[in-house]
RNA sequence: GGGCGAGUGGCGGAAAGGCAGACGCAGCGGACUUAAAAUCCGCCGACUAUAUGUCAUGUGGGUUCGACUCCCACCUCGCCCA
């Protein structure tokens, strides 16, 4: 203690904080302390989870990444430190926490990348895992990698197989031949879902159609409670907008229409009001009823037709702005609710696999159907009066078809027999119309949904064999529950041929088999499952990452599922997301788990954008016309090619962090030149938690001169601490109004900071920390000899700060001699605050007169509404803006302000 | 074209319908230093008459004693779907 007083009086209170003056002892060395602090939580085995079932549980998840070569940008750590702030939170708040991490490992990511590499992913996935492991550790994130999983292995896909003959057994697996989306360049066939504008969603080349006999689970059967549950589910509204938009039911009726030789035509429609208006109808170019239709004289150029139809994607071929394009097929169909004779055309707007793959078309109330029309000369009969025309508008064509005429909106039914005048709003009309059809059997009611049965085969190496065996006398057989897993065999040869067949087709000793139930010669199926099926239940596996006797240990599941808190990035959310409550809901069908949705609450963290130089591509002779500079396409510009060019012709832009554009920040360079610390605060303090960063590496220094400060600051306060100040605080806090508003500062500061980490407002909880140690070392400069609450506040820094900031915490916490203390902050309770200690005393509120203010004055906290009008009139500049005129209101809200309403 | 979201200083951002700009970055001035870095202190939306002044939260209306916040229309940008 004498040293100190000595230094303090010695140097001047500026100089007390000079960082320089003990340079050697007391720097903050992030290097130092976060490796021996690594060092000693992983020999404490800080982040093993206990399965006490005593205390609340907590389930902190993030989306399972598949480790890929490049590593881990800081952009991935944006997903991962504001899960652990808020594990280590629940951790501190007494909650049992599970906060497992593992590896998405089969797939296309991990097969394309080593075979890039031209080596094998049983080589390379351990590298990257080790490489991902080491960079998580390296952030601070506490894991427990006592139960890391990896989807790869056998122990791990022995159960996602498990889980396919479950699904098949329950009849939602089944082998279907279809046309798929073929990827040339994957050799391998996609989902619809991973197919944009006709491209690879991976490697962005355009698709083409084969037929191939497919493996698919019936995600359709559980469209409907795919819909329901989501409103039990605490998400980000716009993810449950686009899962509604993906499954995309509708409600209709199913309509029977038949051809003059008697065949019946099913169609679908949302609008069975407008059936009046039916004036032809349309059949997809593949649809099995064409050939029989088919005038002899129009066969030749409808089979040209469906030729270059199968050429393009769905995209295009449903394209609004697509010229419209079609063949009359020379039948001739019945409009069954007015026996009128339509034309059947055929077009290749219309898909096989929606609806019925017919449709009625109506041109006056329908923008593809009435181009349609326009085109072809067909007839247009509007039958829904415009809600907005006028009563007594009438319809033709003389107007040009503008005006009133075309609209899809909901109206009241005209031209239209019996329903002529039946009101359209809310769809009454549309009920009405749909019970009549079912009366009389020309239809009935129907639901359709645009989600289609989920493609699980892929036709590459890389994956979980599907347990079947294809026998010549039993069929689909599978393979028997303790014959499981069907294990990957070790290939030479993985690339995927151009054939359409897995590599593993033509490995002999994998593929032949003898048939579980009659021993004849079989042969295995040789698809594999695509990577959608191994994240579909990883979250189950944590429970019991060991257990070698069933997927998941029933009650350890019960336990801890569903998944508290689940974050990931909204851009590969949907399809995972579907597919994982999907199986959550066939296991409970099962009887396996007690809950239907499998994430109570999801997040979506904002992404990490780097400014990054652009240059425009080069103008070339496929360009169209007129094309701006701006519009056409950039290209990054490498580090070693900026200087090469011209500084005026380059373009600035944000964009996400990515390998190929040469501009990614790892989480190793700024742990080495900031530390993890720095990086964690300012990843959490930079933007709100769902939006975009730009990252800035100003913003690095700041979030590390902060640190820094709380460093110096509680350094330097070390030989004042006094571990005894509980009981000397209140005392001292009476006696020292200096000391009471630093108390008042501290509690608040625990309150703002709790409230904030459970709303994962992390940026403000930062910014209270921040003036909280402002106000720290404002004190600390002052006169006041306020070491208790300065002891206190010291404390509750620390304490508060541990879970953003765990490494220097846990330095510091050390450093103080505090009785019963715990090695880790972790270990400790997260402090609670005193809400009568946090009250102030005295505020300032604002005196308005009409809106404006005019003074503020300072008064008691607690005064009531007429003290508070009396205080505000009382104002000499009040009275000064009042002379002459009358008060007609005041308005008085207590503890803020008193608006004086006056003219 | 449809759905969702967002527009606030030079920048990132903060504001239960109640003092717009917390906190930080950058900038400016100062202290310390032989010097620099680091650190510390102060200033920091615009305008002018330098004031407890006026104007300011994409634009225009509305509700309200009071609007960044709620409602309507429009503009711009972003994401998803088509």
């Amino acid at each position: 203690m004498g040293g100190s007083v000595f230094v303090k009086l010695e140097l001047s209170p500026m100089q007390i904080f000079d960082g320089s003056r003990t340079m050697s002892d007391r720097r903050y060395d992030f290097t130092e302390i976060e490796k021996k602090w690594q060092q000693k939580w992983k020999q404490a085995d800080l982040f093993r989870t206990e399965d006490s079932t005593d205390k609340p549980k907590f389930y902190g998840l993030d989306f399972f990444p598949y480790p890929s070569g490049a590593g881990l940008s800081v952009g991935h750590c944006r997903n991962y430190i504001p899960t652990d702030v808020a594990c280590r939170y629940r951790r501190m708040k007494g909650y049992n926490v599970l906060h497992p991490m593992g590896w998405d490992a089969f797939g296309l990511p991990a097969e394309n990348e080593a075979i890039n590499k031209k080596s094998h992913p049983k080589k390379t996935v351990p590298e990257y895992v080790a490489t991902y492991k080491r960079q998580m550790d390296l952030v601070g994130i506490g894991y427990d990698w006592a139960r890391e999983i990896n989807s790869s292995h056998p122990d791990y896909y022995k159960w996602t197989q498990w889980i396919f003959l479950l699904l098949y057994k329950r009849g939602l697996a089944y082998r279907s031949l279809a046309p798929a989306n073929w990827c040339p360049t994957c050799a391998t066939v996609l989902a619809n879902e991973e197919v944009a504008d006709g491209r690879c969603w991976r490697c962005d080349n355009y698709i083409e159609k084969k037929d191939l006999p497919q493996w698919f689970f019936k995600i359709t059967a559980y469209a409907d409670r795919l819909i329901d549950d989501l409103n039990t589910i605490d998400w980000p509204e716009s993810i449950k907008a686009m899962q509604r938009n993906l499954i995309g039911r509708s409600e209709g009726a199913d309509v029977v229409f038949k051809s003059e030789q008697g065949d019946e035509i099913v169609v679908y429609t949302t609008r069975p009001d407008t059936l009046w208006g039916a004036t032809f109808m349309v059949l997809a170019p593949e649809h099995p009823l064409v050939d029989k239709l088919a005038a002899d004289d129009k066969k030749e150029e409808i089979e040209a037709y469906r030729k270059q139809a199968q050429r393009q994607s769905a995209i295009e071929r449903q394209s609004t702005d697509k010229e419209k394009t079609g063949v009359f097929t020379g039948a001739y169909a019945i409009n069954p609710v007015n026996e009128e004779k339509i034309p059947i055309w055929i077009a290749d707007y219309i898909m096989m696999g929606y609806g019925t793959g017919a449709i009625m078309a109506v041109p006056a109330h329908d923008e593809r159907d009435f181009a349609f029309a326009r085109k072809f000369g067909i007839k247009i009969t509007p039958v829904i009066r415009h809600p907005e025309a006028p009563a007594d508008y009438t319809l033709d064509e003389s107007e040009g078809w503008g005006g009133y005429t075309f609209h899809p909106e909901y109206g009241d039914m005209i031209n239209s027999g019996e329903f002529t005048g039946s009101i359209g709003s809310n769809g009454c009309a549309k009920k009405k119309v749909t019970g009549w059809l079912a009366q009389t059997g020309k239809g009935k009611g129907a639901v359709n949904y645009k989600l289609r049965d989920w493609l699980i085969s892929r036709q590459r190496y890389w994956g979980a064999p599907i347990p079947i065996i294809h026998c010549p006398k039993c069929g689909e057989v599978p393979v028997p529950e303790e014959a499981l897993p069907v294990v990957l065999p070790d290939v030479e040869q993985y690339q995927p041929s151009a054939s359409g067949e897995s590599p593993l087709a033509n490995i002999a000793e994998y593929v032949n088999v003898l048939c579980p139930l009659c021993g004849a010669s079989a042969k295995r199926e040789t698809d594999t499952m695509g990577g959608f099926a191994c994240s579909s239940w990883y979250f189950l596996r944590y429970v019991s990452p060991h257990l070698d006797t069933a997927a998941f240990d029933k009650d350890l599941a019960a336990y801890w599922l569903p998944v508290d808190l689940y974050v990931g990035g909204a851009e590969h959310a949907v399809m995972h997301l579907l597919y994982a409550r999907f199986w959550t809901k066939v296991l409970y069908d099962e009887g396996l788990i007690p809950f239907v949705e499998p994430f109570a609450k999801l997040m979506n963290q904002g992404m990490v954008l780097i400014n990054t130089p652009h240059r425009t591509m080069e103008p070339t002779d496929d360009d169209p016309e007129d094309v701006d500079d701006e519009d056409r396409d950039l290209i990054p510009l490498f580090p070693e090619e900026i200087d090469n060019y011209p500084a005026d012709k380059v373009i600035w832009k944000s964009v996400k962090m990515s390998k190929s554009k040469r501009n990614v920040i790892t989480p190793d360079a700024m742990a080495e030149q900031f530390g993890a610390d720095s990086l964690r605060t300012y990843e959490l303090f930079s933007a709100p938690f769902e939006d975009a960063i730009h990252w800035q590496e100003k913003g690095m220094t700041g979030a590390h001169r902060f640190l820094g400060r709380v460093w110096r600051l509680v350094n330097d306060w070390l030989d004042r601490y006094d571990a005894t100040w509980q009981s000397k605080v209140a005392v001292e806090a009476d006696a020292d109004p200096k000391a009471k508003a630093l108390r008042r500062k501290t509690h608040q500061t625990i309150a703002k900071v709790s409230a904030d980490i459970e709303e994962f407002a992390f940026n403000t909880a930062v910014a209270a920390l921040m003036e909280l140690v402002n106000e720290m070392n404002a004190f600390s400069a002052s006169d006041s000899s306020g070491t208790a609450a300065m002891s206190e506040a010291v404390e509750n820094l620390i304490l508060i700060l541990s879970p953003i900031a765990p490494h220097i915490a846990d330095e510091l916490w050390a450093m103080l001699a505090r009785p019963g203390k715990e090695a880790f902050t972790l270990l400790e309770n997260w402090p609670a605050h005193d809400p009568e200690v946090a009250k102030a005393d005295e505020v300032e509120i604002v005196v308005q007169v009409l809106g404006k203010i005019r003074d503020k004055i300072t008064i008691a906290a607690d005064a009531d509404e007429k003290t508070m009008e009396q205080l505000a009139l009382a104002s000499e500049k009040v009275k000064a803006d009042l002379a002459g005129k009358t008060v007609r209101k005041v308005i008085v809200v207590k503890g803020k302000l008193v608006n004086i309403v006056a003219n």
